[in-house]
DNA sequence: CGCGACGCTAAACAAGCGTTTAGTCTGCTG
DNA sequence: CAGCAGACTAAACGCTTGTTTAGCGTCGCG
């Protein structure tokens, strides 16, 4: 199975290398020639390549932030339900690249928010296509509900070892997605309260206090 | 401000030494030198005391989880807007064991899985809790949704750097919660969809196929 | 053909790592 | 007071790290 690695650029085989490593292990728990290993060739080509180890990481930050950006333009104008279910799909075959963004989005890089920006900037444009479109409701702060609904987006992402675990699976099946399903669009379809007590009370509690928006 | 340092044991000085370094700049990317320089010891005293540098993990593992576990067992019956606001206020000081806490849920170790599955118990305790109190509703499959309260109540806390970030603050403030209460528990009260035309259409798409749970 | 450019390697480099060793100091116990 | 036990350190150990150096082979261009 898996081509993809013969005929690609010595260069771009050293960056896959890393990728996987990196998402692995971690940057600083990889060594160069472990990497030089993987992709077969000498540690000094590493760096004739890339400068230094921390090139070799721009190189792949920049590799990876790429790699989910062109998917996330694709999404827009998906709605929820497919786009979670392309997102998992496609988790099969870029395992390596989701385990070095999940390494990416906990450490603070600068391309880590970019990359998180543009998630964001993605499910916002998302969102208030599908309010306009009458498919979700009004929400008193657009904003506010973008980023939540980004992180609630990455979280079963970021801790997707965690999930598949809890469905007695060890890793991202199909049959996982297919459980998931009606349960999490239950939850954003008729929301986990049985009624409007809790909120109208944060509403009150909230109401002296802070008035301009910002 | 901030004691509770010179009245330590060195043995417990040096561990909360470890666990701030861990946190930010992860276990690979610390030296023992580095720890030892904080703790005001020698790098030999840390093996004294932990054997090994693993042996030193291991121990800055199981007090992260002793710390958590504790926390998560006192909110227990507590409804989850209460949860949320006791969880980010405790993030102030506690900053040092959530950056540790971030990086052990995204590696593989025993003691995260323990944890994680710590935390899905008493998120399962409390659904289960609130249903039979009729403060939420039923849910079709209430393990899956359990799993996934799970993940959406991490991933801000994982990712409360890009979560300050996008609010344009530099850290979780207060202003920061209160700007979010609203917005989450309309998230959780009303949904996020405006009809269950997507849902209806979910559960006829998966009728055919998988019948029984497990 | 000659020759620089480039992809590439082997070997060596200093620095830093986790760990070991040998030893000092202090406080308790007999 | 002798002596053991434990907290603690300085120095050295061998090894791995990222990086440098020098050089090999093979193209394409004049």
């Amino acid at each position: 199975m898996r081509s993809a690695s013969d005929d690609l650029t010595t260069r771009a085989r050293i960056r896959d290398a890393a990728v996987a490593r990196f998402g692995q292990q971690g940057f600083a728990g990889t060594s160069l020639r472990q990497i030089a290993e993987d992709a077969g060739v000498s540690a000094a080509l590493i760096l004739h390549h890339f400068q230094s180890k921390e090139g070799l990481r721009e190189a792949c930050d920049a590799h990876v932030v790429r790699t989910f950006l062109s998917e996330n333009e694709q999404m827009t104008g998906a709605d929820a339900s497919r786009l979670m279910r392309d997102a998992l799909n496609s988790v099969e075959d870029r395992g390596a690249a989701l385990d070095y963004l999940s390494r990416m989005l906990v450490d603070d890089s600068p391309a880590s928010d970019n990359l998180f920006d543009a998630f964001l900037a993605g499910t916002r444009t998302m969102l208030r296509e599908q309010i306009a479109a009458g498919i979700m409701r009004e929400q008193t702060d657009v904003e506010a509900t973008a980023v939540y609904l980004t992180l609630y987006g990455l979280g079963p992402v970021i801790l997707r070892r965690h999930l598949a675990r809890a469905f007695g699976e060890s890793t991202l099946t199909t049959s996982l997605v297919e459980r998931s399903t009606i349960p999490v669009l239950e939850l954003f379809t008729h929301g986990l309260y049985a009624d409007e007590r809790l909120l109208t009370a944060a509403k009150e509690a909230l109401s002296p206090s802070n008035r301009e928006a910002k």
